[in-house]
Formats: C-alpha cells, sequence, structure tokens
DNA sequence: GCTTAGGATTGG
C-alpha cells in the first residue's frame, strides 16, 4: 500500500513497521542506504499533479521537520520530495498542507533548485523506476478546522480520526424519489439534472434550486433557503450527486418537491464514475459512512447508463460559436466595474477563440488584475459583461480565481473598427441578469477535478523567457497562475521562498515562528505623519528613538553656551572665531597632526547650530564640550558629528562620552562607520519603521514594517532622512497603497512575504507579524 | 420570526 493512513502524530511508532528508523533532514547525506530509514515532517508545500507526455505522473512537495524547525536554517529542516506515477496520484488525492508525513523506500538525488529554494541539496524520489517499488507514504492528516472537506478521502475514510466518535449516531434512511409523501420530512438522494446557483430571494436567504433524479426516474425538485451561501449546494455540473437530509416534500402544481427544513443540510459529490467520493460541505460535522459512499458510487453508475443524463460537452474558449450559451470554465485575470449594473472580468482558459474577441477597454485604474501576461495574444482574452444581481458574486473574486460561468452568452458585436473588410463582428461574452437557465457564475476549488484540462493548457503557453532557463521536473509548480498573480499587484516579493499562498487567517492561526506567502490590501497604516517613520536604532542596545527635530537640536547648542570651558588637549590647535549669533563666540580645535589635512575632522565648542551647518558644507563636524577636563561629546540629543547635510547620531548607552582622538590614518576615507571607530562612537542607524494593518477578507492583522522597509520603498533611510525626493517617494507608495479617499475595492492588492514571531511585552510573549522581502512598485 | 421560490433567455 503505498498510501497508508494513521490516525495520529503521535503514535505514529506502533502503525509503521517496526524495522524502520527515523533519519533526520540534516543527516540525509548522498550515497546514504535509506533502506529501512524514513523522513518525518509536515507537508509545508504540495505541488499540482503533473502529467507527462508519457502517460506518467509527477508531484513535488516539501516536507519540513517538526522538531528542529525553530533553530535550523531551512537547507537542514526542510527537503523536497518528488512523488512519481501511482504515488503522486494518490498523494495528490490524500494529502493535503499540514498533513503529517512519513516517507520510506525513497533514494536521494541531488536537488538541481536547492541554490534557488534554500531546501537541502538532496530531494527525496518516490514511485519512479530506481527505488525498487517499496516507496510508501503514511499520513497523519492535520486536524484543522478550517481543512476543506475534499481533504478526507476515498477508501482510506475509514481510517479517518474524525469520524470515530459518530458511528454510533443517528442511522439515516433514505427515501425514493417516487416514494414522497407530501408533508412529510425525509431525507434524500438524488443526480444533479438543473439547478441555479444560490441568488438573493425576496425574503430573508439565499436561494438555490435543485432538479434531481434517481433510479426510480421522477424528477424533483429542491429549493433550499439558506441565509448563508457556504451552506448552499457546491453543484458545480450537472451529473452531481446531492445527499439531502431533513427536506420537507410538499405538493406544488400536480407533483411533489421538497424544500429545506429545520436542520436540513447537503453534501455534494462529484458524480465522475471512479473518481474519489469527496463531500463538499463547509459542515464540521459530516456525517458520512461507509454505506454513503456505496450509495454515491450506485448512484454514478446508474446515472452513468442514462444516456438522457448525459451533460453537455465542456466548451472551451476554441470551441465557442457565435450566439451559443454555454457553461464556461476560466481563470479569472482582470475585473473592472463598468457601471452600477455591469462588471467586466477578463478571462482565459488556455486556448484560442477561432473568432475575433471584443476587447473591452477600461481606464488602468478601474482595473483590478493585469491582462499584461507573458505570451498572450489577442485571442486568449475573452471579456465577459457580468449583469445585474450576478454582480454580487463577482466582488469578492481576486485575479486568478477560477471561475466557471453558467449559460454564458457569446454575443457577436459589431464594432466601427477600422479592418480591411471595413466593420467587423467580435465576440464578447454576456452573462445576462437573473437566474433562468441557471445563469450564475461561482468560483471553483483550485484542486477541482474540473480544472486539470484547462491548467494543463494554462501550462502549455508561452512562459515569460526567465523562466524557461531550468524547464526539468523539479520546477512542476512554476506555473502561469502564479505568475500571473504576481503580476497583478503593486507589491511583489524578492524572496526565493517557494511558500504556497494562503490567507490571513492561516498566518493568525500558526504558531510562530513561520513565513508566509500571502496576499492582501492595506486597511490602515502608523504613523500617518509619514516623517515619524525614520528612526533612530543602536544595533548595539537595541535602542529605539525618533530623530530629533531641528528646533529640538538647536536648543541643545544653545544651552551649551553657558558651559562652554575652552579648554584644548596637547593633540589639538586652538582658535576662536566669532559665531553667526552676535556676541558668541566658539572654539575651533583641529588635531594638530592633520593641520592643513582637508579630511580632518573639526571640533567645535560654543557654536549654533547654524554655525555647524555652514562649516560642515566644507568639513565634517563635531560638536564639543568640555567636561572633568576632558573634551567629550556636547550632547547624544544632537548628531555626533555632521557633514555635509549628512547627521549621524551616536548611541548614548553605548558610546563612551568623552571624545579621543582619532588617528589621521584612519580617517584616510571618508566613511561615517570608519569616523565613529576612531572616535569612539557607537553609531545610530536611521531605520523606517511602519505599523500596516492588513486585510484581506479572511483577517486583519497588524504588521511591522522594518527590517526590510528600505527594500520596501526602495530607498535607504539614511538618505530619506536628508533627501526630500525620497520622503516624497514613501508619500506617494503609501498614496497609492492606502489612497486618504476611497473604499477598500480601489486599493491595490499585494504579494506579501510575510514572518510570525514571537516578542516580549511588558513580560508577556505576544505574537508579532513582519512584511519583509517585499517591495512596491512605486509610480515615478 | 418561520417567508423566501416553484427552470425555460435570446439583452445591456
Amino acid at each position: 500500500m503505498p498510501i497508508s493512513f494513521l490516525t495520529s502524530a503521535g503514535d505514529s511508532r506502533t502503525q509503521v513497521p517496526p524495522h524502520l528508523q527515523q533519519i533526520a533532514i540534516r543527516s540525509l547525506d548522498l550515497g546514504l542506504s535509506c533502506l529501512d530509514k524514513f523522513v518525518k515532517g509536515k507537508v509545508v508545500l504540495k505541488g499540482p499533479l503533473v502529467s507527462m507526455d508519457n502517460g506518467k505522473y509527477v508531484l513535488k512537495t516539501v516536507i519540513q521537520e517538526l522538531e528542529h524547525q525553530q533553530n535550523l536554517p531551512r537547507g537542514l529542516s526542510s527537503i523536497g520530495a518528488v512523488l512519481f506515477n501511482k504515488l503522486a496520484r494518490d498523494f495528490s488525492e490524500a494529502v493535503n498542507t499540514e498533513d503529517v508525513v512519513l516517507m520510506t523506500g525513497f533514494t536521494l538525488a541531488p536537488s538541481p533548485t536547492a541554490h534557488k529554494d534554500g531546501l537541502h541539496s538532496c530531494n527525496l524520489q518516490l514511485g519512479g523506476a530506481g527505488d525498487g517499488g517499496g516507496a510508501c507514504v503514511y499520513v497523519c492528516p492535520a486536524l484543522n478546522a478550517s481543512r476543506s472537506p475534499a481533504h478526507s478521502v476515498t477508501r482510506s475514510l475509514a481510517r479517518h480520526p474524525a469520524r470515530a466518535s459518530e458511528t454510533q449516531v443517528t442511522k439515516y434512511t433514505y427515501t425514493a424519489l417516487n416514494k414522497l409523501v407530501p408533508d412529510t420530512i425525509v431525507n434524500i438522494y438524488g443526480v444533479v439534472t438543473f439547478f441555479k446557483q444560490p441568488y438573493r430571494s425576496m425574503g430573508t436567504d439565499y436561494c438555490s434550486f435543485l432538479k434531481i433524479t434517481d433510479p426510480s426516474s421522477v424528477k424533483v425538485s429542491c429549493t433550499v433557503f439558506q441565509g448563508e451561501l457556504h451552506n448552499h449546494p457546491q453543484v458545480f455540473r450537472t451529473g452531481d450527486i446531492v445527499r439531502l437530509h431533513r427536506v420537507k416534500a410538499q405538493s406544488f402544481r400536480g407533483s411533489i418537491n421538497v424544500t429545506t427544513t429545520h436542520g436540513f443540510s447537503i453534501v455534494v459529490f462529484d458524480g465522475t464514475v471512479g473518481s474519489p467520493v469527496v463531500p463538499r460541505t463547509s459542515s464540521r460535522k459530516l456525517h458520512f459512512t461507509a454505506e454513503d459512499e456505496q450509495t454515491v458510487e450506485r448512484l454514478r453508475r446508474w446515472a452513468s447508463e442514462q444516456t438522457a443524463l448525459l451533460g453537455a460537452a465542456a466548451v472551451r474558449l476554441a470551441d465557442v460559436e457565435p450566439r451559443m450559451y454555454f457553461d464556461f470554465t476560466c481563470q479569472l485575470l482582470a475585473k473592472a466595474e463598468m457601471d452600477r449594473n455591469c462588471t467586466l472580468l477578463k478571462v482565459w482558459d488556455g486556448t484560442e477563440c477561432p473568432y475575433p474577441l471584443l476587447d473591452v477597454s477600461v481606464e488602468p485604474d478601474a482595473q483590478h488584475g493585469s491582462t499584461a501576461v507573458p505570451g498572450c495574444r489577442k485571442g486568449l482574452v475573452a471579456s465577459v459583461l457580468v449583469y445585474d444581481d450576478h454582480i454580487k458574486m463577482t466582488q469578492d473574486l481576486k485575479p486568478g480565481s477560477y471561475l466557471r460561468i453558467y449559460n454564458l452568452h457569446a454575443v457577436p458585436q459589431t464594432t466601427s473598427a477600422a479592418s480591411p473588410s471595413g466593420r467587423s463582428d467580435h465576440l464578447c461574452f454576456h452573462l445576462h441578469g437573473g437566474t433562468s437557465y441557471g445563469r450564475g457564475l461561482r468560483i471553483l476549488p483550485k484542486d477541482s477535478p474540473d480544472l486539470q484540462e484547462l491548467q494543463r493548457a494554462l501550462e502549455l503557453l508561452p512562459a515569460s523567457s526567465d523562466d524557461i532557463a531550468d524547464v526539468s521536473l523539479m520546477d512542476v509548480w512554476a506555473t502561469p497562475p502564479e505568475s500571473l498573480e504576481e503580476a497583478s499587484c503593486d507589491a511583489e516579493r524578492t524572496c526565493d521562498h517557494t511558500l504556497e499562498q494562503v490567507p490571513l487567517s492561516s498566518v493568525t492561526k500558526s504558531t510562530p515562528p513561520k513565513t508566509f506567502h500571502t496576499r492582501a490590501q492595506l486597511k490602515t497604516f502608523q504613523p500617518q505623519k509619514l516623517f515619524q517613520c525614520l528612526k533612530l536604532y543602536c544595533p548595539q542596545c537595541n535602542a529605539l528613538q525618533n530623530v530629533p527635530d531641528e528646533e529640538a537640536i538647536g536648543s541643545a547648542f544653545h544651552r551649551a553656551v553657558g558651559t562652554a570651558a575652552f579648554g584644548s588637549e596637547p593633540w589639538l590647535l586652538t582658535c576662536f572665531r566669532e559665531s553667526t549669533e552676535p556676541g558668541r563666540k566658539m572654539a575651533v580645535h583641529l588635531p594638530s597632526s592633520s593641520h592643513n589635512d582637508q579630511t580632518s575632522l573639526i571640533f567645535l565648542e560654543g557654536a549654533a547650530l547654524e554655525d555647524v551647518c555652514q562649516i560642515s558644507e566644507h568639513r565634517a563636524v563635531v560638536p564639543v564640550r568640555w567636561h572633568d577636563g576632558k573634551m567629550s561629546f556636547l550632547d547624544f540629543s544632537v548628531p555626533v558629528f555632521f557633514q555635509g547635510s549628512a547627521r549621524h547620531y551616536g548611541c548614548r548607552n553605548c558610546s563612551r562620552s568623552e571624545c579621543r582622538e582619532p588617528l589621521p590614518m584612519e580617517l584616510q576615507e571618508w566613511d561615517e562607520k570608519k569616523v565613529a571607530e576612531a572616535l569612539g562612537v557607537q553609531l545610530l542607524q536611521y531605520m523606517l519603521l511602519m505599523k500596516l494593518e492588513l486585510d484581506d477578507g479572511t483577517d486583519s492583522l497588524q504588521a511591522l514594517l522594518w527590517r526590510d522597509a528600505e527594500i520596501f520603498f526602495g530607498v535607504s533611510a539614511q538618505d530619506t532622512a536628508t533627501d526630500q525626493q525620497l520622503q516624497d517617494r514613501i508619500q506617494r507608495t503609501m498614496d497609492r497603497l492606502c489612497p486618504p479617499e476611497g473604499t477598500m475595492e480601489t486599493r491595490p492588492w499585494l504579494n506579501l512575504c510575510l514572518a510570525t514571531y514571537s516578542a516580549e511585552e511588558a513580560g508577556r510573549s505576544t505574537v508579532c507579524y513582519q512584511v519583509l522581502n517585499t517591495k512596491t512598485v512605486c509610480p515615478d
């Protein structure tokens, strides 16, 4: 058995063959015999199942060791595994991210992508020709509430731990559709022959409608009322199998139909004979037995023999004929609101339409996402106009989503665009208002089997030139949809992590430390006065302070006037000058060794800020005072030295207060670090610090922008302190990410790399978030 | 508080 389910991660020892010994990922090495070894880790990335030309399959996954993960670098705790053929197919079906797996019977091969993804230098390979058929994966399914039911899969369900306590509860009986009696409450099974996606009723609920049948050949209408969309049946196509609990049969216009009652529930299964029996439901307490599985399979077989139940063939963009109505499976590239009653969706399915397509153009600002796809030709991207009541369903759509649009109308539209023949017809697609013929649209889950053909077609499209360097099996998950999402954002990641993009709700539920790729909008940020985001930071003691303003610096100089002692040191040449401030005298001390050396420092005593600014245009200036007979820095609340427009601060905790004689040799090359070292000063670093409130609809969180803030804005914090243009650049970026006016709908989506970590705050450990490895694309 | 809808277009 190549894939086997364990009941929990803890007791895996009692369920895997006893001769197998765990080996740590960091101990794996080429040439090592791994016959009696297993590797254990959590699935942190699961690539798509890729079908090869020769009818074989391959799938790449990354597993991370549970122990050690906080202390070890990635390359020692995480490893890629390449699964082949049946094992790849089974794994794709039965295993998901967050599951803990034990892999055994693998061989080791050098990882061609280790330099890029930072994983272990080897890959595990399982199920290929080279491992002698002994490869096996043991799975401990993650007990994660957010887990989609699609993951509790197939034959192995009998071993799924969540079901143990449910076996004693109610046994459900199901009524055949020809045995329904009006005004009774029943449970029924059926094959869907017609359906409408949920729509708003005139009452309090959403309404969806199904017509189902069963081997009694009676057709029964089902009207489902539910206030929450996620409680509605997830029917994707006719032929799907549904199981309804607690529906009321009633008589209407001479036939019997059913409708929801209190305690109603519905589960949907794919209708394809032989495909895994995966319940589609959002319910967390699903009653599902081996008998249910048999019923689904029996209905599938029966339906497959009924020619009258055959669904329409799938229509790709390449198959479209003018004026036809069809169900369209596609990926969203971009959307734009045309007016209150119409939203434009730009979509594709990887095939090319034989008819010219209307390119409905909108202002770039009004469009979310991008159609600037690598290798894109005009015939690939369709414009879909969504009208009236369906607009609501488009509001949460994000570029990259997979959609099915029901009863889409291919409308030839005459355009006056100049062509050799004059006027010409272009196809535009309309999703008309209303629900006639099941008109509507819905998101298809990423792992839906209905998407396989589309995903293959998209993979075959010419990739961008940067991506074709390594087309080996190991890069199988570098699929067009992801590169597409990158292109549609105003912020992009700069890291090489191969992480699956997750919603913020997954980030907030996780245990730190961890790194995530996510996509979110900026809701608010602090500080609103952007100059306050510039901070001074001591890398030695981690102290953080604001940059003093001009007034505070000026008054510090002013206070020092009365304390001027005008001393000297043997290594100094001292002379006196008039200050720019009338009646004020200042001492100019020069290191005697550096006489006439224009690169040397000038120590100024009793000067006003204005004096320092003037002189520092030509020479680096250190403001000083005399304390206990020693020359000392004036005050750490003012810069320890000025050079040109640059001001460098010292840390009051980590610097000595007296100013030692700098050796002239050390100052040959002007560099603030060398100067600070020569003077015995711990320099403070300029840094940018912001708090961003991120939101993606699933959750929101406050993330710091700190370590990589310079990358984020594409500026140097140090230069920003004195450069108005850079300050403007930060302002423009924030205005774009979070416009002062406008709603969340108009804000760009940001592709972010987000780290979670624990930090002590007031003696208490709190979870913090930080944006890393992310740069914004700033308009100039 | 206990309804809502009950398939069936041709159009922006």
